[in-house]
DNA sequence: GTAAGCGGTTCATTCCACTGG
DNA sequence: TCCAGTGGAATGAACCGCTTA
């Protein structure tokens, strides 16, 4: 049973019940064992059970201030609105778990005061590309820190950190040329995003699906279809859509979410899919937040899998890699709201 | 412009560069105005230009190791998966802003390992009642670091640490005497829990819906209807539900999803809310995942902003406080799935 | 302004038992 | 038998950046 002595057990603590000397007990504990003096099997024995009687915890800033390193692994994900955020911090949770990192998500968007002055073991930064400044601070914290930073950037390349470039521009081509083969007006849902990152028009992905309609001669802009932002305002948008007269007939979604709210507004509205109308998300679909059948998307095969591995290899590992660039194709995933039954691009 | 040295920036090379001692600086920068020497108007300036000039960050461990304090904001919610928690993080972290703490989610349910080796500002813990050992480790916590704890629990007694006691255990039962005024089954609407927490039925919700069962003489168990977790899940059971032939007439939902899954699959299914069935939720439904009209329900006035700034003024308070009880009532809020149109308990 | 830590980590050093010439 | 040489085990002490007597 752990002594409840009257506070934090320390380092020393634990030393000083063991008997040996506080270098020896910090070798013990949180010397890497390829260090030069390891210690003897004996001494380690006596060490490891009195920090287990004394419930010994150490002090991460004690650590990290030392170390640089020992804040966890820390998720700059900008919004936990998101299911594409939840469902990767449950697999970096999974990942990080396996090698005693906690796993903490910063919840405003201030990546660059946290982790400058946090030193984690990794960071997630997933935002660089909309605000500015954002490259130059990532290019700062990866000199100035030891955390290891993982950036999440169709723009940068790797120095001293890993960049992770995913975008789904060349997929809104492909999805647009996909529908545009079976029907005349190929369509785009969007969301509202008021004066955020310039606008609904100025966002990259709407950029993409302006460029492909020009690629078939389309006057895109008439195709792009701007509902305000969240489940319910997309569905009952959708549902206005469906019964007004322009009934759309191929329609490319913006992100999931107003995927899933326009196959039931389709639903409700007595719209078949795929007959009457095809859906296509950019972004997958979490499986939790589908009530009808698997939505047809482009999205990267594995993704959370994979973020998750790079995520944690780079808080694992001590040694000062260069970095790398990780580049992650989109595929299509087709469900029940198309035609096709083949993953063929 | 920052200077970019080749480092970090230490208050050392404030002091420096403002040509004042490093115990000065610390006092401008950090040291609470009320001190002694809070320093002339013109060193204040100086010192302040002097930081602002090279981009200095404090560094939260070295902080954190000294007073004990300055980790920010803790929320250990043990998942991000639940849009309680979302509505909550989002809640805090405009309120810590204020006070340029930063809020974190720990994602993982190591919560007492975390908190004893982090010195955050404050922390809170959800999860005390549903986990071995739970009281004992808060008090431990409480009384081994300084970090200001907010403890989620209907059990505790505060004691340095505030205790919220929220639990909707009477709610359940208003909400079935509520129902059963008109209905002759009601029924409840549980996810399988699995072996978790003892399972469903050992749930403090369903042992107060048993409870409740009893005190109007109707066999409970056969009332209690479970269905495997999710979304999705749910509204294929709920379909199957409505259609078969125990068309239930009355349901009390064990919680908010369940609810807009129900909601939805009575839409399909073509049973007419209120009038062919009623829903009733335990804990409020998330404006954005409500599809349809809004769901009624029982839960606690503006929970969330009442819950974050307990939270932020334990952070913000520097005192010992001897902590305090906060009870939190649960009311109920009548939407368009019951024939109320009053709250009257 | 000076100086003493907060709790760890880690380099340089001492200590020791044992080898072989 | 004695002693320089050797390498593993354990320790002393400096130090990380900041607060405060």
């Amino acid at each position: 049973m752990p002594r409840e002595s009257r506070g934090t057990v320390t380092l020393a603590d634990v030393a000083r019940a063991a008997g040996v000397s506080l270098a020896t007990a910090s070798f013990v504990l949180s010397g890497r064992g390829g260090s030069r003096s390891a210690g003897s099997a004996e001494t380690k024995k006596k060490v490891r059970a009195a920090a287990a009687e004394l419930g010994y915890v150490p002090n991460r800033h004690a650590q990290a201030m030392r170390t640089g390193r020992g804040g966890g692994v820390v998720l700059a994900l900008g919004t936990l609105d998101d299911p594409w955020g939840v469902q990767l911090t449950a697999q970096v949770r999974d990942d990080a778990l396996a090698h005693d990192l906690s796993t903490l998500v910063l919840a405003d968007e201030r990546w660059y005061e946290y982790l400058l002055g946090a030193s984690a073991d990794a960071a997630l930064v997933t935002s660089v590309d909309f605000v500015a400044d954002g490259p130059d601070r990532v290019r700062r914290l990866a000199s100035s820190t030891h955390t290891g930073i993982i950036a999440f950037s169709a723009q940068m390349e790797p120095e001293g950190f890993d960049v992770v470039s995913s975008t789904p521009v060349r997929a809104i081509g492909r999805a647009y040329h996909r529908l545009r083969a079976r029907h005349d007006r190929v369509q785009l849902l969007a969301p509202d995003l008021g004066r955020r990152v310039g606008g609904t028009l100025a966002h990259p992905r709407t950029r993409a699906f302006l460029e492909a309609a020009r690629e078939h001669g389309d006057p895109g802009e008439q195709r792009v279809h701007i509902v305000p932002e969240g489940s319910h305002e997309t569905y009952l948008a959708g549902l206005e859509w469906l019964r007004g007269p322009d009934l759309p007939e191929a329609v490319i979604c913006f992100t999931g979410y107003q995927a899933v709210a326009l196959q039931l507004a389709a639903e409700r509205a007595g719209v078949r899919v795929p007959e009457e109308l095809e859906i296509v998300s950019i972004g997958d679909v979490p499986a939790k937040s589908e009530f009808f059948g698997p939505i047809s998307y482009y999205g990267v095969d594995d993704v959370f899998v994979r973020l998750a591995r790079i995520i944690v290899d780079r808080a694992v590992d001590r040694e000062d890699r260069p970095g790398s660039l990780h580049t992650f194709d989109w595929e299509f995933f087709p469900g029940t709201t198309t035609r096709d039954t083949d993953g063929a691009s």
